[in-house]
DNA sequence: TTACACGTTTCCGCTGCGTAAAGGTCAACC
DNA sequence: GGTTGACCTTTACGCAGCGGAAACGTGTAA
């Protein structure tokens, strides 16, 4: 069997493009060019682009998987486990940065006592003028926190501290939830308390809050599968209980 | 105060191609150009600067930048939640993809029984050809498992049970040693011991074991101060004690 | 005057393609 | 034989955030 781009980009999921663009840096050429100068791939470049792709999807650089696939000598697990550490560093550092995203959030919306937010000026100038950024920094974020300074240390914790108050507050309203479903009556006094819960924990992700989006998104929890199945996973007929719940809560906003 | 490019580079820690970039886009435009034509800065573009590379330094897009930073009735709060938005789906990407590689390198270095190497191909070709993987994506990956193929989450467990093996054995190792510390004799069987886990931890890590390296590394235990503070974490001279047992070791063998 | 340490603009390069533009080729249909 | 439309080709710009180099002007101290 022989194909041409279109045929082996429909059967592999990628683009012509891409395929031109593989020719061009010399990771995947063409069984042979016929007379019009098309690309003619066979069975063997329809393998090879599979191995390629299964690379590519684990986020490894197109250079390398030049090298892992090209000489069948080399030594992909090393290569892979090379390529982790890279991954893994990189995770390291996303973390980080949504700490200090998340305690700049908590910051900005005043949630923080006064000394935490000297804490936090601090901070500021330390992310900003970090000069000691780059010596040992991989190993630093690796093997904690002995050597990061203490005063911020205390500003993440905090705000980790914070994050996990959110999802106690989630979990408080799944219990009340479950206790509400119990009288069936989604405008009683707990369950209306849940759905209080449900706007304080919405506010936090929310730029800002709004009765009528609160609303319908309490109707996409009925109308999505997946929310549902999020919903009801401890108890069936939470999410339509949930919904019913937030529409008389929203109504009765002014 | 008036600062040419480098000054300000130096000051604020970035390079006059930056600060060059800046005033192309317009994120930060000098206060004034001298009859020679040189950008020259004022105390309000330091405070800028330093306000830009506060938002720089938490991942936040130039462009974005521009935006929280030209109009001061800029909601900069709503931005940087909808940036920790952004934050949190790559690092679940991230995530995921860690787990791939894991369960990759495992397989290949043949520590998967074969029935589990046989979802290992399907493994494989799912996440080549995933054509549902624009679909609902981020919330699956959000709100959980109930989506994903049974059999693939299988495998992604199981290459989390292993490398949860993988950190039960530094534990052990950490046991061992606290026991052998006892000792005081780093020759002694129980510390042989741990320097043994130590190479099997290694050896997950390392794409290939050499005593020499180990040696060194055991060495780097002492000399670097943030390896020690590790490894003396619970116990002061656990580092010094770890590096005399591996030492020996790596000198016994052969 | 000479040296050299600054400043300037302009442009290429990095990754992995997407998206034109401008043009040949192949099969089918009139 | 002409036309249409679905293919194919190459060339090249764009994306983010600069790094680095080339080619040239300026300020100042020896």
């Amino acid at each position: 069997m022989e194909y041409t781009v279109q045929k082996l980009g429909a059967l592999a999921g990628v683009s012509t493009r891409t395929l031109r663009y593989y020719d061009e840096i010399g990771l995947l050429k063409p069984a042979r060019i016929n007379s019009s100068g098309y690309r003619i791939y066979g069975e063997k470049e329809v393998d090879a682009l599979q191995q390629i792709l299964f690379y590519r999807e684990l986020g490894v650089s197109l250079e390398e998987i030049k090298e892992i696939v090209s000489s069948p000598d080399f030594d992909s697990v090393a290569a892979l486990k090379e390529h982790r550490e890279k991954l893994l560093e990189k995770q390291r550092q996303l973390d980080q940065l949504i700490k200090n995203v998340n305690a700049t959030i908590l910051s900005a919306e005043g949630r923080m006592t006064m000394s935490d937010q000297e804490k936090f000026e601090g901070f500021k100038k330390k992310l900003v003028d970090d000069n000691e950024k780059k010596y040992g920094a991989e190993i630093r974020e690796k093997y904690g926190d002995a050597a990061i300074d203490e005063s911020n240390r205390k500003l993440i914790n905090m705000s980790e501290k914070n994050y996990e108050q959110l999802q106690a507050l989630e979990q408080k309203m799944f219990t009340l939830l479950a206790e509400a479903i119990e009288t069936g009556d989604p405008s009683s006094e707990i369950a209306q308390q849940a759905a209080d819960l449900h706007k304080k924990w919405l506010c936090f992700h929310w730029k800002e809050y709004n009765k009528d989006a609160h609303a319908n998104l309490a109707q996409m929890y009925v109308d999505d599968k997946r929310f549902t199945a999020y919903y009801d996973k401890q108890k069936k007929g939470t999410a339509v209980f949930l919904r019913d719940a937030i529409l008389i809560y929203t109504a009765k906003q002014q």
